[in-house]
DNA sequence: AGAGTAAGTTACAAAAAGTTACTTATATAA
DNA sequence: TTATATAAGTAACTTTTTGTAACTTACTCT
């Protein structure tokens, strides 16, 4: 992990600005941070898109398999909601029994290269973060 | 939004194979996504992470309302994990009324410039991705 | 003595998530 | 000709998580 000089952070901070808008409106203003990523960045949310990724197209019954842990009645509200957002598709063959077919669009194939960096990084410092959490309980509280 | 070539999602579907390292273990291994992610990418995180990086100390009332919405109990939930997941660092002034000044560390840093790619992106899009939403209801199911 | 303040904590209510059984439509087996 | 099986959900109920609002602590200032 590359150390950050303060020219880096005057940077970051500034991308933030412009980001939020008015960083300190709180007023009813619409963010889409916590709109839309709410939905995105959910826990869920991005193990199914990480695994439409590696497997283009996944029936509903075999994403519950690979999102393991997850319930049927979770899996099918985000999955609603995932395709009202534009991140996939669901195709519906009306064979007996149904098939269901959900694959990623290509706004959805987009997000994942985006969160892909993210769940790359967080990946790679997994270890420094356990390390980190071990430590705790013996507060890393400085105190003056 | 560019449109993804069929090689750069075989690049990808690589790349999370990479990441998952067995990407069909839905045995009890561990899996840093869920894990470390299910804190990172949390809504309040974010915001916290976010806040602190344009303001870099606040203290607990001030990320209160910047972070507007979020309740005491949660907002000291989340402090106390990011903390112990090394994100940021708390430093105590046993004055009186009591003064906590919380920063973001030199690796909560590195997360956030990981965090402003996607939220960046996201904010980029949220346009599209709510005139998506609108035209949900009609639902966007293909059926053959 | 009494009020005020920052940073929480606590007890309780509300919302979200998880669990298990059920539904639907039809082909195939008994 | 019932009975069974199957995929993709939905529905009713339980458990967990989140949010709300009042309380605590430790001192200083009036």
């Amino acid at each position: 992990m590359e150390t950050i000089t303060e020219n880096e952070k005057v940077r970051v901070a500034k991308k933030i600005k412009k980001m939020f808008g008015h960083i300190d409106q709180r007023t009813a203003e619409y963010c889409p941070i916590r709109d839309v990523m709410a939905l995105a960045s959910d826990k869920w949310s991005i193990l199914i898109v990480l695994y439409l990724g590696y497997y283009p197209i996944l029936r509903f019954n075999e994403l519950k398999k690979k999102v393991y842990g997850i319930s049927n009645k979770v899996l099918s509200e985000k999955l609603k909601l995932l395709e009202a957002d534009g991140y996939l598709s669901r195709t519906l063959y009306p064979e007996v029994p149904i098939r269901v077919e959900y694959e990623l669009t290509d706004f959805g194939h987009s997000y994942l290269q985006k969160l892909l960096d993210l769940t790359e990084w967080v990946t790679q410092y997994s270890d420094i973060i356990l390390a980190n959490r071990k430590k705790s309980g013996k507060s890393t509280t400085k105190m003056f």
